[in-house]
DNA sequence: CAGTGAGCGAGCTTCCGCTTGACTT
């Protein structure tokens, strides 16, 4: 008997289905060894000898796997093929404590092909690839747990310091000092609607004005605006020049996590960690293919199967003359995975047997694979430049007609993005007739505010973060009081404003964007086995620690501004009421705080009654865990508590 | 899941990345 191991247990079932009796498959379900939670794990002064210990969790796992491995004739360690599945590899071989009988096999997609010609292939374990890990992890545990008690030291107890979090607080609290900084401006955008001489009333036309004088068309002030508004209310109109060109537009690639829960939020408006947990069930399933990934690859036989399905379904006209294979942008990638995709392409829907939610995660996704591998939309696309004198004015109008769907077969353009224009025919010379004209008075909009799916769409482009870790982080910048979400969109509270502004002006190294790429470069070096990894980790903290030591003696404890009331307090009446963020959430408190104690409760209410009581208001609260749940506001007279919001009472 | 802040100095907090349940009190 021969035994392979992998990570997920999903896949082990899968594998376990492809192979005969002489194979049994196993899974790690992650990590298996890790730094202890506990105390720092690294001896700094011996060449930073990390302390990887089995974890306790595992106990029951790592317990079987020695068992099983015991047994089995051959260990085939097919672990991810990416430098946390090369560790995990390491790990497992450690616990069997038999490297002679293991061997190291690995495949980019779940398929009985793969399987067989990687188990035709094992080698060793790699090494440098191991040892790249080790200082991914051991530099991250070092930020992590050097940085975190100078917090709680300088700051406030129980905060923390990350390479990912940190830089993710970062961009949200900067974005809310360009939306501060921001400065409305007035501008106008003018407007003329035509019609040639001799077309009908439905022909008309709008144009819009973009150059004057030859120069881009910019227009600050009402007084402006006016003056050319009567100008165009008084000229001659010709068609300067009509263009047309047929334009195609590519389907979009497959899915990757990035991706998926970023149309998963645009979409349905979904929280990226229940896009996951939904996408979870399904990978559990069979009905997709493993839901953290940030590659496209896309296996042959997917490919083939989409290629007969578009064919049957939609037609020759649809299935492009070759493959359509998409190259993975980010240059981080791991690329152990596939892409996001159904496993089977014929299944289009699997309502019945599945909860809603997972029905439309499903449709998204079977229709963004369908897609990619479908012909490009054609547009015909018409512009019409429009000369008005006197006064030298440039308009211009742009039209677009579908002509061909493709793709957009199964991804249907919305109105408001993809919309047709149609334009009457006209030809170059003619001359139009004016209906109207107009100005539409317009301000210049601040940048918007992260929302989940924004911010990782730019943590995953600066390569800061994995896969599996984007719906984590985002809970633990909320968890910790950094950031607040209200109506989706992300905002810094002042502690967070304040953590960000200590660790920026003490480290700014470790938490420019361009970090994480940097120290990807110096983990390829350690994977290629140009540089060892201690000689990285060393470079990267001698200067750091000797930074701490200053920080740490010469620092002043930061003070958290607080968001003052206007109201006296009535206890000392001398202080202010100010609101303050505590373990539990905001609480109201005097100004005067130690001399005065005065505190009363902050209540944040959903805008339901009761429904114990039937007196107070049921408030939102916080555990010390940063959890959120539901209580009443006469607390403590009425217990009510709960996890989940109660319902609104209906209004007809 | 029921009291917060400062500082007293008992014992504790904290990282990222890989993978799933066990909890819904």
């Amino acid at each position: 008997m021969n035994l392979i191991i992998v990570e997920s247990p999903t896949k082990a079932k899968t594998l376990g289905k492809f192979l005969g009796g002489e194979y049994s498959v196993e899974a790690t379900a992650g990590h298996i060894k890790d730094l202890p939670k506990s105390k720092l794990g690294i001896d700094v002064e011996n060449n930073f000898k990390p302390d990887f210990a089995d974890i306790p969790k595992k106990k029951d796992i790592i317990k079987k796997l020695k068992s099983e491995g015991k047994r089995a004739k051959v260990v085939y360690l097919a672990t991810d093929p990416d430098r946390e599945g090369e560790a995990i590899a390491q790990h497992v071989q450690d616990i069997l404590n038999s490297d002679s009988k293991t061997k190291r096999i690995t495949f980019h997609e779940i398929t009985k092909e793969a399987l067989e010609e990687a188990l035709a292939d094992p080698h060793e374990i790699n090494g440098n690839l191991v040892d790249a890990q080790i200082a991914r992890r051991v530099l991250d545990r070092l930020v992590g747990y050097k940085l975190s008690p100078l917090l709680w030291k300088k700051v406030r107890r129980g905060l923390s310091a990350g390479r990912v979090q940190s830089v993710a607080v970062r961009l949200i609290v900067e974005k809310e000092r360009e939306i501060k900084a921001f400065k409305s401006e007035e501008y106008w955008e003018i407007f003329s609607e035509v019609k040639g001489r001799t077309e009908e009333e439905k022909n008309k036309f709008t144009v819009q004005l973009i150059k004057v004088g030859g120069k881009t068309a910019e227009i600050k002030s009402k007084v402006d605006a006016d003056k050319i508004i009567s100008d165009l209310g008084k000229a001659g109109y010709k068609v300067l020049d009509v263009r047309k060109k047929e334009v195609s537009k590519a389907p979009y690639p497959p899915f990757t996590t990035s991706t998926m829960t970023q149309a998963a939020a645009r979409i349905f408006g979904w929280s990226s960690k229940r896009t996951m947990s939904i996408a979870q069930k399904l990978y559990e399933e069979g009905l997709i293919t493993y839901h953290r990934t940030d590659s496209f690859n896309l296996s042959k036989q997917a490919v083939e199967g989409a290629r007969k399905f578009i064919e049957k379904e939609y037609g020759k006209n649809y299935l492009p003359a070759s493959p359509k294979f998409y190259k993975t942008a980010s240059k981080v990638a791991q690329e152990a995975h596939e892409a996001i995709r159904p496993t089977n392409i014929n299944r289009q829907s699997i309502t019945g047997h599945e909860p809603q939610d997972g029905n439309r995660l499903y449709k998204l996704i079977w229709s963004r694979f369908t897609a990619c591998q479908m012909n490009p939309s054609l547009y015909d696309e018409t512009v019409i430049d429009v000369e008005a004198t006197p006064g030298e004015y440039l308009l211009r109008a742009g039209g677009q007609i579908m002509k061909f769907d493709g793709w957009r077969k199964v991804i249907p353009a919305r109105l408001d993005v993809d919309g047709t224009v149609r334009l009457p025919e006209v030809s170059k010379a003619e001359d139009l007739k004016l209906i109207k004209t107009w100005g539409d008075q317009k301000f210049t909009l601040p940048p918007a505010r992260y929302n989940e799916a924004s911010l990782i769409k730019t943590l995953e482009k600066l390569g800061i973060g994995r896969p599996s870790t984007y719906a984590p982080t985002i809970s633990t910048i909320q968890v910790r009081n950094y950031v607040e979400k209200s109506e989706g969109k992300f905002s810094p509270t002042t502690i967070g404003e304040a953590v960000n502004d200590f660790l920026i002006g003490n480290f700014p190294d470790i938490f420019e964007y361009k970090f994480t790429a940097g120290m990807e470069d110096d983990l390829d070096r350690v994977a290629n086995g140009e540089t060892k990894w201690t000689g990285v980790i060393k470079e990267f903290f001698r200067p750091l620690e000797k930074k701490i030591g200053t920080v740490d003696k010469k620092a002043k404890r930061v003070k958290i501004e607080t968001e003052k009331l206007g109201k006296k307090c009535p206890e000392c009446k001398e202080g202010e009421l100010v609101i303050r963020l505590g373990r539990f959430g905001k609480f109201i408190s005097c100004s005067r705080f130690p001399d005065c104690k005065y505190t009363e409760k902050y209540l944040e209410k959903v805008g339901v009654g009761c429904p114990e009581c039937k007196i107070g208001d049921v408030i939102i609260k916080k555990t010390s865990k940063g959890r959120k749940f539901f209580g009443c506001s006469r607390y403590p007279e009425c217990k009510y508590a709960s996890w989940r919001s109660p319902k609104k009472e209906e209004k007809n």
